[in-house]
DNA sequence: CGCACATCCTGGAACGTTCCAGGCATCCAC
DNA sequence: GTGGATGCCTGGAACGTTCCAGGATGTGCG
């Protein structure tokens, strides 16, 4: 009855940490039972289930997930492989978490770094038998992941692949693309560039619409595409690069990249946006920053996070499942750094 | 012979994944003699081994750590409770993943995010059985970490805590902030302002490290503490809340901080480091970005990692440690923000 | 030749859960 | 009263590993 002082767990290796059995013994009944009320399943009198209760908080039991999942056959896991140093990657992360909430699903994380390439990410959460994989905005090519789509599903975030086998969610980054372009025109710019990513995810669609706008406008001919990257690093060499000969506005691949470029503006006394208009892409926690206040073309990474976790469990689930390619629409969020075009 | 073609999982849910006693049928072993073997234990001739190894390549197995631990007993897993949104703790998990590396211990990662608070993301690790907990800058008070240290070994990184539970390893705080200060002096700087971190984990020490500094230096009378945070909102504020009266250097609470204040300078033409010289702290992946190029005070972040992976393991083993708390000394970066005091 | 001692291997009992088949009351309808 | 529900509970067999106690062989040495 007073037997609690002693077993709050102290000494870390000697006594092992309180199991069903042990609760069961406490409350007097079986290990079923036990099992019966941790998980608030049927079948159990009000009653027990308070004393059962009791008797789990008083010995701090905590089930063993890798007992339970091991005998349920079921990880209900769902592996996330993404970028730990991209800012972009982390709010989708967030949002992941969001969504899983009431799934009955966890989150299992396997980071991306400079010395963990994805290939070890993803062994992690292939050992820890995930139901499904998340990755955001994934290198790995398009053949490597169908591979490891045979195995377990796969869907992809951020990022468009072409195969059968894995399911993709990203949003419209062509559409996006243009309307940006289309709100930089109605402030009356003509001179527009665009500071493209490379060869990163998406990158290759947001070209694609930042040409096809400037061609539906009339201004096929003032194209002006400026390689630059996925970082502020590659955004601030692209802005030096256009310092000679400034057009009046730019349309960069991300955000991240876009404070690379404003940064480089507001050094060499280029006000913004007076004299240039810059839009960034992504929303990015960073583009909400009030001190830079950037003008972008926010993806909905609540939506985009729910549809691919929606979706990851389906297919875990085996139910049937619609279009292979989810894409949410992408939305212009006008702030501080495009204004009209005062043509010189 | 040639059975091999049907054996590649296909159908997710339908054939489940092979096991052990799968490998073993096909190689012709016992259950015991594979698991040897995938461990690369001694007590298999070379040849069996070989033969073993191939019908597991085969099948493409992989063991399944659930059961795995679940038999041994040990999870050799290392939680980590992390803030996804801060650059400064993706910066400490990468090395984390370094310092991990070679130990035989995994790492689980578990983010903090604003829909997710600690108590949730321990939770979670709590569950899978983690030998240790590496917490990142925590928010939580002393008395739940202290409660937590009863569970499990609890290493906190980057915050001081007064518990004799719990391991700290963190950086120098206040020394770190004396050498940012005593830069600036050599520069001739005497009107030197902090902007500080308010209650965030190492703020306190780096306060009381500039004061102290400024004591050395003779420059008790100029302390000035403009209150900031750990955010380059914050930094932005704090910036602004300076113009009226610039001193002629500031040192600041962390990069991202100091990343907001040199934005707000920028744009009130305020030249970085002519008139103004600014010093941030962490050598965050931020003050490298060489437009940028902020000078700062680097936390040892490897080696920091290497030892709070150490320490967690030694604990986790039951080995005698030494010092509850280890300390890196932090290290001046100079870069192009501050410079030589042109007096007024 | 017999005995100790490696070396390689096997069988079966754990680990902490969940799941299934059933047991024993109690209750209701006929 | 009897038969069948229904509600609450129990015991024991999985799950895929690891670990332990031993069983075969072979080898060296007195």
């Amino acid at each position: 009855m007073c037997d609690y002082a002693g077993r709050v767990p102290s000494f870390h290796g000697e006594d092992r940490r309180p199991t069903l059995s042990d609760v069961a013994a406490r409350a007097g009944v079986s290990k079923s039972l036990v099992s019966l009320v941790m998980r608030a399943e049927p079948g159990a009198s009000a009653e027990t289930r308070r004393r059962v209760q009791e008797a789990a908080d008083q010995l701090g039991y905590q089930p063993d997930s890798r007992a339970r999942l091991l005998r349920s056959g079921r990880t209900r896991l769902l592996g996330v492989v993404f970028g730990i140093q991209h800012t972009f990657h982390a709010d989708l992360v967030t949002e992941l978490y969001a969504a899983a909430r009431e799934t009955g699903f966890e989150l299992a994380l396997s980071a991306v770094t400079p010395g963990r390439d994805e290939p070890e990410a993803i062994n992690g959460l292939l050992q820890d038998r995930c139901e499904a994989l998340l990755m955001v905005a994934p290198r790995s090519p398009v053949a490597a992941l169908a591979r490891l789509a045979a195995r377990l599903p796969v869907v992809v975030l951020a990022r468009g692949v072409r195969d059968a086998a894995v399911d993709v969610v990203r949003n419209a980054d062509a559409d996006g693309m243009h309307l940006a372009v289309d709100h930089l025109v109605r402030l009356g710019h003509s001179r527009i560039a665009h500071i493209d990513g490379g060869r990163a995810a998406g990158a290759a669609d947001r070209r694609r619409g930042y040409r096809d706008a400037m061609g539906w406008n009339g201004l096929a001919a003032s194209v002006r595409i400026v390689p630059g990257g996925l970082t502020e690093e590659d955004g601030a060499a692209a802005a030096r690069a256009l310092l000679d000969d400034l057009p009046t506005a730019v349309a960069v691949f991300n955000d991240r990249c876009a404070t690379g470029v404003l940064d480089v503006l507001t050094r060499a006394r280029v006000e913004v946006p007076a004299e240039i208009s810059v839009i960034g892409y992504d929303d990015d926690r960073l583009a909400r920053l009030s001190h830079l206040d950037l003008t972008t073309v926010a993806q909905d990474t609540a939506a985009m996070a729910r549809l691919a976790v929606g979706r990851a469990i389906e297919r875990a689930e085996g139910s049937p499942v619609g279009r292979r390619e989810l894409v949410a629409p992408p939305r212009l969020v006008v702030r501080g750094t495009t204004g009209p075009c005062v043509s010189r």
